[in-house]
RNA sequence: GCCCUCGUAGCUCAAUGGAUAGAGCAACUUCCUUCUAAGAAGAAGAUGGAGGUUCGAUUCCUCCCGAGGGCACCA
């Protein structure tokens, strides 16, 4: 806000200063009249205390009162850091994604506290945000699962862990043994074509059970989804998409399967729809477009994934910007990075998982409980530790993730930041409760705020 | 082979083309405690390499070295 007033007269960029005795911003200037006139202008500013010339640098210097007066407001404005910026525009963010009858990995956990962070950012600024999570529920990995489930015999009684178990069965004898290879392929088809009860059944309850168990993840992390999609709808929706661009001459026929030849885009050429007739997910993807857009029209669509599919989208976008251009433009991939953890992958792998959400939000929870025994909610900070761990470097980049420091009291970590935040609340309280809450009146210099937060 | 990321202090991360490249952790010095756990102050420490553009480059361009990812029926 007081940043705006000064950019309108300064015209090019404001920046803070290196050294903060230097001034509040600072603007780099060409010397010459028109300097000179912008610091006649900026002198004029009530709120500016004074406006000196260093070098080709221009450094503003706001009176204390400005600062005294913006953290009584902070402090009594609980809309305060909130923004119109966005207006009302729509805003859909898919993340998170993950796929039944598989597990819930760490690669998921870091899409959701991407995504959840990046839809709190929009809504605090005035967008509205509907959060969608985009499930393969058809595919290879779900005729492993359902064979795994035949093979265990799994019954009623299906559990998150015994489905795992079941995939595990069925993805180790596709590779292991060429004959349950072709059974698992044949399957495949079969719940495409969705007609035999009993497999259907199974199929059901398998997926019943894992979003289930997904949805406890989700509250346990803060989540909840407005649009649950999944692929067994969209590649139906994605199969008309691409019979359309094939008439149009964006795909064409190649060794039995539906291609889109990205090479004279500069990107490279990829399956829609295989030879087996069924659809990849690149043509389920361009089929849920329309369909979220459908649901919810939005201005922005942001699409959440690990970023080893980057190029993958580029290919994508591509084709959806020769069919739905208006879509296209709408659209923004953002691809994070991998999560490793250096020393606990070992452990983990050596134990026969995977690396699931659910196991290093537990393991984070015990390193909390080991550190402060008696703390009220220890899932909570286990939580913002990772969630914070995540989210303090880079989307783009891999993730280095070291669950000691992530839990520590000290030091840039999610629990440093509740720990110091209670506090504060603590000394608030306690000075109110001294009738010492009026001295945050407009005059008090910065200087003097500056000591009583060491005082305290 | 081609395409895309990335390379900053011992480690993990910052830095819309701007001033002396910032933090946290670790290590170091000093102090306080000294039964542990911990606490306070201070100093040290970096842009992978070579060119180029620019008044000015961690940032943009070229080449080299190194790491990761992707390149037709998985997503």
């Amino acid at each position: 806000m007081i940043a705006n007033e000064l950019q309108k007269i300064v015209g090019t960029k404001l920046e803070h200063p290196e050294n903060e005795n230097w001034g509040d911003y600072a603007v780099f200037v060409k010397p010459g009249a028109e300097a000179d006139e912008v610091i006649k202008k900026l002198r004029e500013l009530e709120f500016v205390e004074s406006v000196a010339r260093t070098g080709g640098f221009v450094n503003i210097k706001l009176k204390d009162a400005y600062f005294s007066n913006l953290i009584a407001r902070v402090i009594t404005d609980s809309e305060w850091g909130k923004s119109s910026m966005f207006g009302d525009k729509r805003v859909m963010i898919e993340f998170t994604d993950p796929n039944p009858f598989k597990e819930l990995h760490i690669g998921h956990l870091y899409s959701n506290t991407v995504g959840e962070a990046i839809s709190r950012l929009f809504e605090a600024n005035g967008a509205v945000v509907k959060r969608a999570c985009y499930q393969g529920d058809v595919g290879m990995h779900v005729a492993k699962a359902i064979w795994g489930m035949m093979r265990l015999k799994l019954g009623k009684n299906v559990t998150a862990k015994s489905l795992g178990e079941a995939y595990a069965a069925g993805a180790t004898a596709f590779e292991d043994n060429s004959e349950a290879a072709a059974e698992i392929k044949e399957l495949n088809i079969k719940l495409y074509e969705a007609k035999s009860a009993e497999i259907m059944k199974l199929y059901e309850l398998g997926k019943r059970e894992s979003l289930m168990y997904f949805d406890g993840i989700y509250k346990r992390l803060g989540t909840k989804f407005d649009f649950m999609y999944f692929e067994s709808e969209s590649g139906k929706k994605g199969m008309q998409v691409v019979e359309e661009g094939l008439g149009k001459g964006v795909f064409k026929k190649s060794e039995g399967a539906v291609v889109f030849e990205g090479e004279k885009y500069g990107l490279h050429t990829r399956v829609f729809v295989n030879s087996q007739g069924l659809p990849t997910y690149e043509a389920k993807e361009l089929g849920l477009a329309p369909t979220k857009f459908a649901d919810f029209p939005y201005d922005l669509s942001v699409i959440i994934t690990a970023n080893e599919i980057n190029d993958y989208f580029r290919v994508l976008l591509k084709c959806l910007d020769l069919l739905y251009p208006d879509l296209a433009k709408r659209t923004k991939h953002i691809g994070h990075g991998m999560v490793k953890l250096p020393g606990m992958a070992k452990m983990a792998s050596r134990k026969g998982n995977v690396l699931t959400a659910e196991w290093l939000l537990d393991e984070a929870k015990k390193k909390v409980l080991e550190i402060a025994p008696d703390a009220t909610d220890p899932d909570a900070v286990g939580v913002a530790a990772v969630k914070y761990a995540m989210l303090r470097s880079g989307i783009g980049r891999d993730i280095e993730f070291d669950i000691d420091k992530s839990v520590s009291f000290e030091g840039s970590s999610g629990p440093y930041i509740q720990y110091t935040f209670a506090r504060t609340q603590s000394v608030l309280a306690r000075a109110k409760g001294q009738g010492l809450g009026a001295k945050f009146d407009l005059a008090l210099s910065t200087k003097h705020l500056a000591l009583n937060e060491e005082e305290l």
